[in-house]
DNA sequence: GACAAGATTAGCT
DNA sequence: GCTAATCTTGTCT
């Protein structure tokens, strides 16, 4: 990856948006992590949208809680929280303000950074692993509970750029993994025949396929 | 205070 | 494919 100087955090405007749309919009992009003076790059493979209007799976679905207060904030700011007693999950907020609605950006490509992020994750065998995961994602950022009310459309310790060096991809959608409630809506969204996503039976029950040329 | 559930993962069969 | 590990959060008493 490039130099840092040269490195612009998407605008506010960018998640401001459909959260849908920013979902299938965040494939590609590229995650940016100042972990100790390293730069860490890692391009996203796979997000899931969670929308607080009428999603059961949302954790802002009618009700607001200290956990969930930031969902409700502006597009941009980031939604962390802690999962089965190990993992952090790294969501971005989407939409106005009042809305409670995110992003969880699921995987992604290892770029820059990749014997740091290794060291993070505790040596694993195939790069694929890497960060083919919301938890291991995390882990291999370095991303923890400090994160949570940080803005990406800053330029300080994590923000998403543009892609670069992608000129086209297939944007699959499916269900969404892991869930008891609202499993049927079609809001997880992956790049086709990636390496780099959740290895997962709905990775061959596509919903549907978008051609994006960048 | 107690208790159950959870947007996961690694390791084993 | 199946399951244990592990603990924060939300909800109820």
């Amino acid at each position: 990856m490039s130099d840092l100087k040269k490195l612009t955090p998407l605008p506010a405007e960018f998640y401001r948006r459909n959260t849908l749309e920013v979902a299938m919009d965040l494939l590609g992009k590229v995650i940016v992590r100042i972990y100790r003076n390293q730069m860490l790059n890692v391009m996203i493979t796979e997000t899931e949208a969670y929308i607080g209007d009428h999603d059961p799976a949302c954790h802002s679905y009618k009700k607001f809680t200290e956990r969930n207060r930031i969902m409700y904030e502006q597009g941009g700011k980031v939604y962390i929280y802690f999962i089965y007693g190990n993992y952090y999950c790294f969501n971005i907020v989407t939409g106005q303000k009042g809305e409670g609605n995110a992003v969880l950006i699921r995987s992604g490509k290892p770029l820059a950074g990749i014997e740091k992020m290794n060291n993070l994750r505790g040596h694993v065998k195939n790069i694929h692993d890497l960060t083919n995961g919301p938890g291991k994602l995390c882990m291999a950022l370095g991303i923890d509970q400090k994160f949570y009310g940080d803005d990406v459309t800053e330029k300080k310790k994590i923000f998403i750029t543009a892609s670069k060096g992608l000129k086209s991809f297939t944007a699959c959608s499916s269900r969404r993994i892991g869930l008891n409630k609202g499993e049927h809506l079609p809001y997880r969204f992956f790049i086709k025949d990636n390496p780099y996503v959740t290895l997962h039976k709905f990775n061959r029950e596509i919903i549907s396929e978008t051609k994006i040329k960048l």
